[in-house]
RNA sequence: GGAGGGGUGGCAGAGCGGUUGAAUGCACUGGUCUUGAAAACCAGCGAGGGUGAAAGCCCUCCGAGAGUUCGAAUCUCUCCUCCUCCGCCA
């Protein structure tokens, strides 16, 4: 959520800002409702100070022992009244809320004007993209002929489409991943693991960002209890420090969590639908920190290049690139995505999105910091992004490490997570 | 699942329906004292919002929501949550 102080101060500025997000603010309707509010307060809060005055008065004269029955007949209309004006009140600050909660994050200035994904700008390539002298198979193809691979068809008789099963070394392989991503963020870049409830209450997801806007695109339970599986361990950890104030010196804090992620993927049907690009389900492990204002832009930078540390451990190909306006998520100020090199689909694919946000997950949360200069809790800054895709990883691995007659190269850090074994068969 | 007891400021912990946003202690900040520190003493010290150029003034908040009342931290109801005991269970 954006300052509704700024918002209203300067809502021609913000909304300028916000086209690059393709986002119209409505400067219009929030004065209107704004200048209602503000009557509608004052003489609100006129009233309820007139009977707070009296009420006391009563409690005074009553305790001289004085007869109060003049006061008390004062104070007749004045409930009423109150009643109808607050009962206004609470409409107009819902509906100014509500409306509060639907605008999207301000981009930050170094964001790049741009529409969609076409108009993203390519900032660095890391590794050279093999060239192999047969056909590159795709994952799901490698997948399947391994003898301890990836069963698509188990999945969706168990489940559904859009799930996958993995076996033997491949399921090993995958935990390997998991394990060293871990390791690796907690050992050298001082990641405090987390591990973290997958199910979260409505209040959470409201707190970054994903409600009240996209409940579409997440698996809510059905039951006395609302509710909702993570779309990403961003959610739970994030609102670690939703309604805190954190101590200066324990600041930054920085979370590394591994979880499930459950997406409906509601609109995306068509796309990606062979393999295990674009699960329902799928790992991942998330970094979050969680800063002092002055240092989200070198958290941001920080983070990213821890994501970037795993992919270049592990020998994959990737290119960063700066999402454009248009492409910058809700809640995101800005935001960098690493993409990964796919021969079988001879591009780039997303394979970890960092993302600044700002004071803008913590106003929603009232997640603070004391100021030791001011002594005041003020916002803090809240920075993710995935440090990897476990999945998208794993996909990455089988693509890019195939051997002709179709077995796979184990890069070199996972050996150890492997028995020491080099080859997938 | 059953029975009982709690949820008050950064923490601990008082609080009769009425000048209580809340005693007290700890912590914290400033000052006095000291060569310095500690101790002692003095003073300050919750959050959110409105209005205002500012000083200030006003409103709201004692787990959440509703209710009773002129007036609710205090009374009633619902929900959430924590603790203890019993049962069940990985």
């Amino acid at each position: 959520m954006l300052d509704p102080k700024t918002i209203r101060s300067d809502a021609g500025l913000i909304a300028s800002a916000l086209r690059k997000k393709k986002f119209e603010l409505d400067v219009t309707r929030l004065a209107e409702l704004d200048s209602q509010r503000k009557i509608l307060q004052t003489d609100t809060e006129a009233l309820q100070n007139e009977r707070n005055q009296r009420s006391k008065s009563i409690g005074k004269a009553k305790a001289a022992g004085e007869d109060v029955s003049e006061i008390l007949q004062s104070m007749e209309g004045i409930k009423s009244e109150l009643d109808t004006k607050k009962e206004h009140l609470n409409l107009l600050q819902k509906e100014l809320g509500d409306y509060l909660l639907t605008v999207p994050n301000v981009p930050s200035e170094s964001v790049p004007e741009g529409a969609d994904e076409s108009d993203n700008k390519e900032i660095a390539r890391w590794g050279t993209p093999k060239t192999f002298g047969f056909a590159a198979r795709d994952h799901a193809e490698l997948g399947e002929a391994l003898e301890q691979g990836l069963d698509f068809e188990a999945a969706t008789k168990i489940t559904g489409s859009r799930f996958a099963v993995m076996t033997g070394r491949t399921a090993q392989l995958h935990r390997a991943l998991i394990q060293f991503m871990l390791d690796t963020h907690t050992l050298k870049h001082g990641y405090t693991e987390v591990n973290v409830p997958y199910l979260v209450n409505a209040e959470s997801l409201m707190g970054t960002g994903q409600l009240p806007k996209f409940e579409a695109d997440l698996f809510k339970l059905r039951g006395d209890q609302e509710y909702y599986l993570i779309p990403t361990a961003e959610v739970p950890v994030t609102n670690l420090v939703r309604d805190q104030i954190i101590d200066a010196d324990l600041l930054p804090l920085k979370f590394a969590c591994h979880s499930p992620c459950f997406r409906s993927e509601a609109g995306s049907y068509g796309k990606d639908t062979k393999g295990m690009i674009r699960q329902h389900q799928f790992e991942k492990v998330e970094l979050v920190q969680a800063v002092r204002p002055q240092d989200s832009d070198s958290a941001l930078e920080e983070l990213t290049a821890n994501a970037e540390t795993i992919l270049q451990l592990l020998e994959l190909p990737y290119r960063k690139v700066i999402l454009c306006g248009g492409d910058t998520s809700f809640s995101a100020a800005k935001t960098y995505d690493l993409e990964v090199w796919l021969p079988s689909q001879d591009c780039y694919r997303e394979i970890s999105s960092c993302s600044s946000f700002a004071d803008f997950q913590a106003r929603r949360m009232q997640a603070r910091w004391r100021n030791p200069e001011t002594g005041k809790p003020e916002l803090l800054h809240t920075i993710n992004g995935s440090g990897l895709a476990v999945g998208r990883t794993l996909v990455a691995i089988l693509e890019n490490g195939q051997l002709e007659d179709g077995s796979i190269q184990i890069p070199k850090v996972l050996q150890a997570y492997m028995n020491g074994i080099e080859l997938l068969v």
